[in-house]
DNA sequence: ATATTGGGTCAACCCTGTTGACGTAAGGCG
DNA sequence: CGCCTTACGTCAACAGGGTTGACCCAATAT
């Protein structure tokens, strides 16, 4: 496993340029040069430019580029949740978080590309998991199902986020194209062959949109329907109307 | 901008080792190197070597490795929806849809981790679309709402089999590491700083499973509460019955 | 039989991550 | 204060990536 820098690093030596090197300049480099240059700018020559210094003095932070996406990710959790405090409402707390979580990955779309599918195991990961479950058992959950529940969100939000931040994450071209497709390609179909397609004709460019909200508030409904507790908030929504008493 | 090829090739030649190169050839080539070797074997020069032709040959049938992607993605689809065909129950239909899928991107893990996130906009794709809105449809929603509701069905389905081929695409070792982990890392916790993770112990070394039925389960239980018409199979949910002892 | 052109080949360019050797300066220690 | 160790910044080099343009042969259309 990653053989990560041991402990505080105490001998400090200025790069050439006179930069002095942090894991946490480094990594905030890293988000920087993404955030301006787009997501392709990320790779260790660019950041070594970026910094200062050569590319390969990088390797003296991270056992490579796997390492640092690592740390970035960790960063952008941090970010995600910091000073995240749920209320009563659990399910507008677990909205919230989905949000935040959702962000937080659009905000860096590179780095959570390259880090979405990965069970982190880190304090942030596991603090974000104590909330959510937490959220759970407010709502009157037994534990098993609490955990069961919490996994078939988490992972929806996960999932869905990393597939918002893979699309982000294209280079330019094939992204238009990929919205393109919704009014181009799925447009002058044969009526016969696709009649579905025909009758929502009209509706197809919106498919480009994202369907990230729509997905967890179908999720956050059914859990709602299965919740023993009725929630604080009460039922602003118009389709908890239909959920059991 | 994609200038795929127009029609049927017509005029064919073979490569120096005596292959004729074809679309399907390639595609095949590819999936089976992708499964082999893992996904970080899949490039023009190893592609080309397999095929025993000039790599540059692919850019022929290919715009670039972009849509060599999109091609073997739409493989995939058309290989896990061939020969479903619906019965009159929309939601019995609906998650066969979304088994089959995943199914198909687990059979290929390792090329799934590339193509799950893509608008394919070939064949197998716009057939898969034309069906899953149709069966929506069916059940009376609005063609708006079918759109958007399909959307969100389909991007939750992908985005969780990607998750879970990416899962399945990990060395073992890394995968039981991973799985290990809810047991390990997650045990021995601070109480008071992870009072819910405390309450749900015993139940987290269950984190390790899927929860892509118990999410898709959530989802479609949110559409039928949503469905402006009764579903012809009647109201015998699985859900209720599949709950945990 | 000839003209056209699809398409396989080759060389070249610029990008990537990563490694190993090298040397310099920082900091502990006498 | 000055040595000695070593952290770490630098450099050169390697292997591999995608993509382009020129070249030219052969398969087809006429």
């Amino acid at each position: 496993m990653t053989t990560r820098v041991p402990q505080e690093r105490r001998r400090r030596r200025p790069t050439r340029s006179g930069v002095l090197l942090s894991e946490d300049l480094i990594v905030e480099t890293a988000l920087r040069l993404i955030g301006e240059h787009g997501p392709e700018a990320l790779s260790v020559r660019r950041l070594g430019a970026a910094l200062g210094c050569d590319p390969t003095a990088l390797y003296r932070y991270f056992d490579g580029t796997d390492d640092l996406v690592l740390a970035i990710a960790d960063r952008i959790i941090g970010e995600a949740m910091a000073g995240f405090a749920p209320g009563a409402d659990w399910v507008a707390g677990l909205r919230e978080m989905a949000l935040r979580v959702r962000a937080g990955y659009l905000a860096h779309p590179r780095a959570a590309a390259l880090a979405a599918h990965r069970v982190t195991r880190r304090r942030n990961e596991i603090r974000a998991v104590d909330t959510g479950i937490g959220l759970l058992l407010s709502a009157g959950f037994p534990p098993a199902e609490a955990a069961r529940l919490y996994l078939a969100f988490i992972d929806t939000v996960l999932s869905h986020a990393a597939t918002e931040a893979a699309f982000h994450a294209l280079p330019r071209q094939g992204r238009e194209a990929d919205q393109r497709a919704w009014r181009d390609a799925y447009q002058d179909l044969d009526p016969v062959a696709y009649p579905a397609l025909t009758a929502v004709r009209r509706e197809l460019p919106a498919m480009a949109d994202s369907s990230f909200e729509q997905s967890v508030d179908l999720l956050l409904q059914a859990l709602e329907a299965r919740a023993p507790l009725t929630r604080p908030g009460g039922s602003a929504r118009p389709r908890s109307a239909a959920s059991l008493p």
